[in-house]
DNA sequence: CATTTTTACCACGTCTGTCGTACTACGTCT
DNA sequence: AGACGTAGTACGACAGACGTGGTAAAAATG
């Protein structure tokens, strides 16, 4: 089963920001990181990670600068992001909001849904 | 801290489905049902609850009958939801899916996240 | 017995994040 | 030359959650 994006739906933010709070780094490279990270069983959509960098920007949560590639021939123009101090405040809030959410669903979910 | 509706929603109808599990219900008991098991974490908006009767009633996971309230004098006139086979269905499904979406999150969170 | 609160439900419109589709463009490999 | 991987963007659709505002009966309160 794969998981789907609606799922995690307000939490592709905490999920990039968490990529970012161990290096600045770019569009594609968050992209495989997410994939790596879980094993493929999350693979966030491009358009879903571009329109976060967006809001997020907007938001004070990263800011963006463009580079080049550090090593030679290893693909074309990227814009990196870095995380903010408010991106950091940011993420530790959902962080906390996710661990309360994690108890409230906890209530409902059976482990076992086959005994039912 | 309040969880936000955003955080799960569309675990809305997966909540709904477990209380419905136990018994038929209708939207304010229901309501207050899952304000009880969580300790008032998670108080769901009525609009939220009475928008996803519509959208799983259309779906096939839950039936609707009118009823008059079992003891006397409790109430007004109410409508009843019984789970169905494939609203069962449905919440495994989910359970599933939730048990997996928790595993993906994991690697995101970090469970002190103060220490950042 | 008048007022307030609780019970019970619903319509309508808005907002926001996700996603499908489609596109540009450069580099590398065969 | 063509396929594939890298890197990014525009645009619009969709669906779930929610705010606002409403009806109405029953129960509790002063």
């Amino acid at each position: 089963m794969a998981i789907s994006s609606d799922v995690i739906r307000g939490y592709n933010d905490t999920i990039i920001l968490y990529v970012l709070l161990n290096s600045d780094s770019y569009g594609y490279e968050i992209s495989k990181e997410i994939r790596r990270l879980t094993d493929d069983k999350y693979v966030i959509k491009e358009t879903t990670l571009y329109s976060a960098f967006t809001r997020m920007e907007r938001n004070g949560y990263i800011e963006s600068f463009e580079a080049e590639p550090e090593a030679e021939g290893t693909g074309k123009r990227r814009t990196y992001y870095r995380i903010t101090d408010a991106g950091r405040a940011y993420y530790r809030e959902k962080c906390e909001e996710w661990l309360l959410t994690k108890d409230v669903m906890a209530h409902f979910i059976l482990d076992d849904p086959m005994k039912q």
